[in-house]
DNA sequence: ATAGGGTTAG
């Protein structure tokens, strides 16, 4: 959590007067009590001496907050001056983002520590840029680096991936004869490991005389970013010793690679394993949970890292808001939203997102609004937010607004995600064509998602003479595209042209094309239970399939009738509705009504569109068994109750 | 001033 700048005002605010010298701590987690420390003493008539400002300024940094106040607290004491308060001002401009003042700072006290403290402040703040840019001037100013500044400056290299730059400095630091450093050692493998050249980090790794957990840990990471997880997770296991990094490495590797529930396997071995997680690795297990749709385990989350004292920083924050909203409760997303006082665009576009997702259009914009009065920029990512929440509440006219304003007002070029926005947006409101045109314009080629999001617009709208050609387009770029022949299959089956359906499905079979298996999860007590279509590997099986049975027989008599148009697969009639009676959204809610002595929301997570008849059932469900079901989509939520969906009935 | 791990879309 980070300081309130308010309390940071009110506790830089008392007149200094003389007194004992005032110490302060910098740690991480007493940021606020190194300037309440500061205050107090202060307030007890103690005097800052030279070594009191160079940690305050790091807490100061750490906290986001400017470092300004304190500097001038520095002057006041007339200690502005010192090679120590001069470097940690650069520090701490920089990496606050302050370059100017950081400059000033440097030229105050040109000293080789204060050039570090430039390279490796930038650094911090994620100017990568910047930081490379002060490592240059450092070698135009001929002041020698150290060990001290290529550890910086690698570190910039390896995040910003510039192999390139990283090479050069690999160079230099052959030349100077720091290679045998341990630490600039690790900076350089780690280069090469970000930057995703594993051979050459292999041979670096081999070569060197100590190989720490550090370095083994830039092996694991390097190898989960290039996708070779299986590798990573060998290389780990092999591990001397793993600490909370290396863990949390790993663990990342497995979210890079989609792999949602070995993440919070691998999460729960290391907490058998004694090891602290901190932070980052509740970053990494949040987003897994988002991705699972895992609620309770999301909630379980939070109380862990209360119980173990791990700080709720901005990126938790943000990462705990996506949570909620992909588990399709915007109500907690909302309150932590509202529970942060110390936002960035990302948390700003993370609610802008989960609104739009889920069915509240009209607040995603206002939203929108209000971030653009606390001057935070939004980027490309916010638009998507801002584009989707006029899609999903049918705005169409707003929905070009603000796609004009990109270019006019915010300088951000759309790129094909924002016009497959706006083709969504057309299609929807059934203007095909001019949707059609949008693609046709603009500046570069569709990909197949656009084209998919034009097709179903078709569908939706029974256009089959577009839905044709952009079909033929769209299995052209991507021959094995199942999607467009499903789409296409529905769409002459809505006009009833059942020619073209048979002559369509016997091509299917021909080509031997494979619909995506539908696959749907939902969480129970904590544990992820996954459904395929047609699936009988759970271990309750017949229990779930015979409480299904009775579900469907319970709706046909209230007046439920099965809509098989979607169905995929040729076979007899009568085997199409037991083909839709088994798609995987309906176990997983067979399952969950099992236990009829919980009377909570179901909410399940399927990864692909819910097919008509899919939808019809579940609105009967929530009528007859009283229960409310939200079911994420590959695009959104629907939200059942009383017999209604959210989306009223346009997806 | 000092190495390794973090969030948002498709």
């Amino acid at each position: 959590m980070c300081l309130r700048p308010s309390r940071a005002r009110a506790l830089l605010d008392g007149t200094p007067r003389r007194g004992p010298a005032a110490t302060v701590s910098a740690s991480a987690s007493a940021r606020e009590d190194a300037l309440a420390g500061y205050a107090d003493t202060l307030a007890r008539g103690g005097r800052p001496d030279a070594y009191t400002f160079a940690p305050l300024l790091k807490a100061v940094a750490r906290g986001g907050l400017a470092a300004a106040a304190v500097h001038a607290h520095a002057v006041k004491f007339g200690l502005g001056g010192g090679a120590h308060v001069g470097s940690a001002l650069v520090a701490a401009y920089a990496s606050g983002g302050d370059g100017a003042a950081a400059a000033r700072a440097l030229r105050a006290a040109p000293t080789p520590v204060a050039w570090n403290a430039l390279v490796s402040g930038h650094t911090r703040g994620g100017r990568h840029g910047e930081a490379r840019r002060a490592f240059a001037g450092m070698v135009r100013a001929g002041a020698a680096p150290t060990h001290v500044t290529f550890v910086a400056v690698l570190a910039a290299c390896g995040k910003a991936r510039d192999a390139r730059l990283g090479a050069q400095v690999h160079g230099r630091v052959v030349g100077s004869g720091c290679t045998a450093v341990a630490k600039v050692e690790n900076a350089l493998l780690d280069v090469y490991a970000e930057c995703g050249d594993m051979g050459s980090a292999r041979r670096l790794f081999d070569g060197m005389r100590v190989r720490g957990v550090v370095a083994w840990t830039s092996l694991v990471s390097g190898l989960a970013r290039v996708g070779r997880v299986g590798e990573a997770r060998g290389v780990f296991d092999r591990m001397p010793e793993r600490d909370t990094v290396s863990w949390t490495a790993m663990i990342d590797g497995y979210v890079r690679a989609a792999r949602f529930r070995e993440v919070l396997e691998v999460f729960r071995e290391m907490q058998y394993g004694g090891v602290r997680a901190d932070e980052f690795t509740m970053v990494s297990v949040i987003t897994a949970c988002a991705q699972l749709g895992a609620l309770e385990t999301g909630e379980w989350v939070r109380v862990y890292m209360s119980r173990q004292g791990i700080e709720m920083d901005v990126v938790v924050g943000n990462a705990l808001i996506d949570m909620y909203s992909k588990c399709g409760s915007i109500e907690r997303a909302l309150a932590v939203f509202k529970g942060m006082h110390c936002r960035d665009k990302f948390t700003w576009t993370a609610i802008i997102l989960g609104l739009a997702v889920n069915g509240y259009g009209e607040e995603a914009i206002d939203t929108f609004h209000r971030m653009i009065r606390v001057s935070e920029a939004p980027d490309e990512v916010t638009f998507v937010g801002v584009l989707t929440a006029c899609t999903h509440a049918g705005l169409v006219d707003k929905g070009r607004e603000f796609f004009l304003s990109m270019t006019g007002t915010y300088k951000i070029a759309p790129n094909v995600v924002h016009y497959g926005c706006i083709v969504d947006l057309l299609g929807r409101a059934g203007r095909i064509t001019e949707a059609l045109e949008t693609i046709d314009q603009m500046p570069m080629r569709p990909n197949a998602t656009i084209l998919g999001t034009l097709l179903a617009a078709c569908r939706l709208h029974g256009n089959a003479e577009i839905g044709e050609l952009v079909a033929e387009r769209l299995l052209q770029m991507d021959p094995g595209n199942s999607v467009a022949y499903i789409l296409l299959s529905n769409m002459y089956a809505k006009s009833n042209k059942w020619e073209d359906v048979r002559r369509l499905r016997h091509a299917i079979m021909e080509k031997g094309i494979k619909k995506e298996p539908g696959c749907s999860l939902i969480e129970m007590n904590g544990v992820i239970h996954e459904f395929v279509a047609g699936d009988r590997s759970h271990p309750m099986s017949k229990e779930i399939y015979s409480k299904l049975e009775e579900i469907i027989t319970g709706l046909k008599n209230a007046g439920y009738v099965p809509d098989i148009t979607e169905v995929f697969v040729e076979v007899a009639e009568e085997e199409k509705q037991k083909v839709i009676h088994c798609h995987s959204e309906k176990l997983a809610i067979a399952f969950a009504l099992l236990s009829p002595e919980s009377n909570s929301v179901i909410r399940v997570a399927k990864n692909l569109r819910m097919c008509l008849d899919c939808h019809n059932a579940i609105k009967w469900i929530t009528r007859l068994y009283e229960r409310e079901i939200v079911v994420r989509d590959r695009t959104r939520f629907h939200h059942f109750r009383h017999g209604f969906c959210s989306c009223k009935d346009y997806w």
